[in-house]
DNA sequence: CTGAAAGCGCTTACAG
DNA sequence: CTGAAAGCGCTTACAG
């Protein structure tokens, strides 16, 4: 065939709509260009930023991202899992709820290379995690409340379950033995994951302890929780009760909330585990991420 | 082989890790169970509520979703388009931005079963869409405000080119023509997407309209900007001015922001959307589906 | 350099 | 009912 005829045939395949079936391609390559994304709950302001990141950093390469919700329902986290496998994805970002036995195993079983976000990565398995440095965003944000002369701070944890809570308030402990400070056991109270939660725990955390001058909030919504009980209540934020919170979401800058937080780079965490995957899916090792949080001074403390 | 043995194998096969491969099965089937879901912004709530709902309804169904950020840029959505092509997806549920005339162009060669999420199908295509009824929402807020004696009334646009936008104008200036009721140009103002642009413009119209007894924001965002402006300027709302807007974001719930509005039902058009898509790729014969706004009272009016 | 054949991992239609 | 063959739409290795 011409140089010419080729051409003309090409063009003319073009003009008509044909393109690569990339079923057939995939098949034969054994790559599909795909990469799967496992949130809890993509309507969940901290994982949809996550998703943006991951997007950004893999639509650049082609690579198509499809993403399972779970609910935290661990037999969805497996049944996505399953589904990675049957239609060959190149990888997957994880992000369990709770790393247990089972899931685990099923992990352990996987021929796909996958990244862990927001979970360090259990004994056993060597592949790598992205995460924020929990443990020390604590320490900066109770020795931000000390510097100010806080010495009856208390702590609301999310759950007795959650690594991320656990590591929050292992933080706070350890901060407060730094520095000589009493922490009784009324002082440290579990809300939960909402504003609510925050709100009723507050409540509770009060009256049992009437001389606190400051709170660390293990994350945003209960933080704002607490601010919205300090406000029905009348009890002036930062005079009379400081406030800080973690991972900086959009609302805890709203101006009726300026709440000072720990900022988690939540879209940096989608994109360096995106880029993270890239690299073990062209087979070159790499270590997991350990992020900063940062401290955001706004007005609650 | 007998019934015995059959079971041996497939037992062994099964502990051995063996999964039918979709890609092949894929091939030959012509069916991918993959549904693309282009989205503006996968990390603005209004998207990823909707997308909560997409993906809650096909994972039942044994469908995935594969989820492309366009960042409102014409080019990214072409690109997602090829590529639900390419790769073969059993359907895609698209939010465009603008339907420009080279995008309705490429909708029409696509040989893909689509349905417009937020947007109405144009000209020319037989496709169903999925939207909520903006003209009629827009009418019972400014009707609501009406009732309550406000005769004064501000609009707040988001862009002279957005659809919706106009919509929810076009049912501001009906419902005030047909209570005889003034608008002059300066009352009718645009501000944007953000917060930020709603307090700017409230500026403005309140310096150009001080006899303003109430304005209906065309979504929250603006109306919360505008509650900022108010609160910033000492102006108590609803007393001195009331505000209504248009979305039901959850941050409008805040017990700081209180803000009446008309509700988008985002999850349950997620959900629609997929379901009627599901139909069609069943080759079923489906109608579009407008869905109403709710008036949600809250405090500022 | 060009073109025909083999094969990726399945399913389906068909012969035995 | 069972088993071998053909074929989905490509790519790759090989013969001419």
């Amino acid at each position: 065939m011409s140089r010419r005829t080729r051409e003309i045939v090409l063009n003319a395949a073009d003009e008509l709509g044909y393109r690569p079936n990339n079923i057939a391609r995939s098949l034969i390559s054994n790559k599909t260009y795909t990469i799967g994304l496992m949130v809890p709950d993509i309507a969940d302001p901290f994982f949809s930023g996550i998703a943006a990141g991951v997007e950004d950093a893999l639509s650049n390469e082609d690579y198509q991202v499809v993403y399972g919700n779970t609910s935290r329902d661990s037999t969805k986290e497996k049944k996505f899992i399953e589904s990675v496998f049957a239609r060959k994805m190149d990888g997957v970002i994880l992000t369990p709820d709770k790393l247990e036995e089972d899931f685990v195993t099923l992990l352990k079983k996987l021929n796909v290379p996958f990244v862990l976000l927001r979970r360090r990565t259990p004994d056993g398995l060597d592949f790598p995690f992205v995460d924020v440095d929990h443990y020390g965003g604590a320490q900066q944000a109770v020795k931000h409340l000390i510097n100010q002369g806080h010495k009856k701070i208390g702590f609301m944890g999310m759950s007795k379950e959650s690594f991320t809570s656990n590591e929050r308030l292992r933080g706070y402990l350890d901060v407060m033995r730094e520095y000589n400070l009493e922490v009784t056991e009324s002082q440290i109270s579990i809300a939960g994951r909402t504003i609510d939660s925050g709100r009723v725990a507050m409540g509770r955390l009060y009256k049992s302890n009437p001389d606190l001058t400051a709170v660390f909030a293990s994350n945003d919504l209960i933080g704002i929780g607490v601010l919205e009980w300090l406000e029905i209540n009348k009890i002036e934020v930062p005079r009379q009760m400081a406030v800080i919170g973690f991972d900086d979401l959009e609302i805890s800058n709203l101006h009726w909330i300026q709440l000072t937080t720990m900022s988690q780079p939540r879209k940096q965490m989608g994109e360096l585990s995106a880029e993270l995957l890239l690299s073990l899916i062209n087979e070159e090792e790499k270590d997991s991420i350990i992020l900063d949080a940062k401290l955001k001074k706004r007005k609650t403390c």
